[in-house]
RNA sequence: CGGGGAGUAGUUCAGCAGUAGAACGCUCGGUUUGGGACCGAGAGGUAGCAGGUGCGACUCCUGUCUCCCCGACCA
């Protein structure tokens, strides 16, 4: 990708109403913009992570049996009163209705609609288990949209759903997803805390929140200080206090800390296929309701919070899992023609041996702004061809979280690269 | 919804009861290129919206809308 026809440019102003971290870079190096409170554009760059977000969530759903699919966002009001949760979650729903009256909700989420599928495809044990996962939008009706892009009121999700013959079923499967969780929060660069939590409008079961420690986080657990321990607990389910003893390891003490809920998981139970009438016919011919739990990410979140735990006061300094790009190349005096064409030759031979670059090909651009750009965007590997570094015998390689650079030649680049 | 803050150029902001400014960005010309370069010339706003008080309102008052922060609420 050349940088000179990358929209939008950045900027060098912060947002004037920015106080988060994420809201301020993800906004001046151009991979957001707000069109109002809590409704945000993604623009190429940010397009990129969350495609890398996704990916690697991907992978791991698919991993544990998961189908990809892709359900409606419009859904009748019939639908959400068969679980009697179009008054019930009336507040965090958009209702809306139409020239003739008719009702519909915007999806916040989707246990119906895919209870719906369940109730019209499944009647057998043999049809069991199914897990199906989709991305789509969700609309929350959030009193207060803040954060940055870390609470919106339109906002991507990551929505798994899975359907047993049995409690003990959706329970394993429970911890397989948990576990599957762990992974993809852990390849994401996140440090999660396992955290119990209540079900809100789901279920009145407990629930998991992987919820990562930040000052901007607007959740409040309690988690053992012992990190081998783990035990951790939303505020609003707590039985402990700060500085008691952790009731799980006995030796450690309680801390209390603010945290960012990037996932949640529900074990449902059979209270939706019950109201909804999904039933299957299990080895005996018994009709029986059908075990059912829903476990969600917002990569659109994940995005927000991976820059508020990695960036310095220049910008955001990307994991290399999620980057928008791996390399970022720079020809300092790019209308010099053998910088220009040393670049561009390195440049092709980057991309023929599957790197992603972005190549700032700005002939109009001080080298100061190029540097001040790469460290707000904040690619992982930064490689400069310049008059310095062609005098050094080849190019300059620096990491974006090291401070000290290095001059290789162009071969060697790239076996330095392979790391 | 309660409390606080803010709406003036694309962005960030200043200013003033007498008819709108700066910086950055943008356009053109020229000089530049290792940490957000410089010179010159331009384009660009009628002040969130609606009332009110003034001879006169961007400026004062009232209402309203929007945005941000704290809280309440919340997958």
């Amino acid at each position: 990708m050349r940088q000179s026809v990358l929209f939008p440019k950045t900027v060098k102003e912060d947002p004037k109403d920015a106080q988060s971290a994420n809201h301020k870079f993800l906004v001046r190096g151009g991979f957001i913009d707000q069109l109002m409170s809590g409704s945000w554009s993604i623009l190429p760059l940010g397009q990129r992570v969350i495609g890398k977000i996704n990916q690697i969530i991907r992978e791991e759903m698919n991993a544990i049996g998961g189908q990809e699919l892709s359900l409606p966002l419009l859904h009748p009001k019939e639908i959400w009163n068969e679980t009697e949760r179009w008054d019930a979650a009336r507040e965090v729903m958009y209702q809306l209705s139409d020239a003739r009256g008719r009702e519909y909700a915007l999806s916040f989420t989707h246990e119906e609609i895919v209870m719906d599928l369940i109730r019209k495809k499944i009647s057998s044990y043999k049809d069991l288990p199914l897990y199906v996962y989709q991305f789509s939008t969700k609309f929350r009706n959030e009193p207060r949209a803040t954060g940055g892009i870390l609470r919106g009121r339109e906002f991507l999700m990551k929505d798994l759903y899975s359907a047993h013959v049995s409690e003990a079923d959706l329970m394993a499967y429970y911890e397989t997803v948990k576990e599957a969780y762990l992974k993809i929060f852990n390849r994401l660069g996140l440090k999660v805390l396992v955290t119990e939590a209540a079900g809100g409008v789901f279920t009145k079961a407990h629930t998991h929140e992987f919820q990562v420690l930040s000052p901007v986080g607007e959740d409040t657990v309690f988690y053992c200080e012992n990190k081998n321990c783990g035990f951790s607990q939303n505020k609003e389910v707590a039985v402990v206090a700060a500085g008691g003893r952790c009731p799980t390891c006995q030796s450690s003490l309680i801390k209390e800390g603010r945290a960012i809920e990037v996932g949640n998981i529900f074990p449902l139970g059979t209270m939706y296929s019950e109201k909804m009438q999904a039933f299957f016919t299990d080895k005996n011919g018994a009709r029986k309701p059908i075990w059912f739990g829903s476990y969600g990410i917002g990569p659109t979140r994940v995005m927000g919070t991976i820059v508020e735990e990695y960036h310095d006061e220049k910008g955001i300094i990307w994991p290399e899992a999620v980057s928008p790009f791996n390399i970022h190349l720079l020809g300092i005096k790019n209308q010099e023609s053998r910088i220009m064409e040393k670049t561009e030759e390195l440049y092709e031979k980057l991309t023929k041996a599957r790197e992603e670059v972005l190549w700032d090909d700005r002939e109009d651009v001080s080298a100061g702004q190029k540097f001040a750009d790469s460290d707000l965007i904040g690619i992982p590997w930064r490689v400069v061809i310049s008059e310095k570094s062609l005098a050094g015998g080849g190019v300059e390689v620096k990491k974006r979280n090291q401070a000290e650079s290095k001059i290789v030649s162009q071969d060697q680049l790239l076996n330095f690269l392979l790391r």
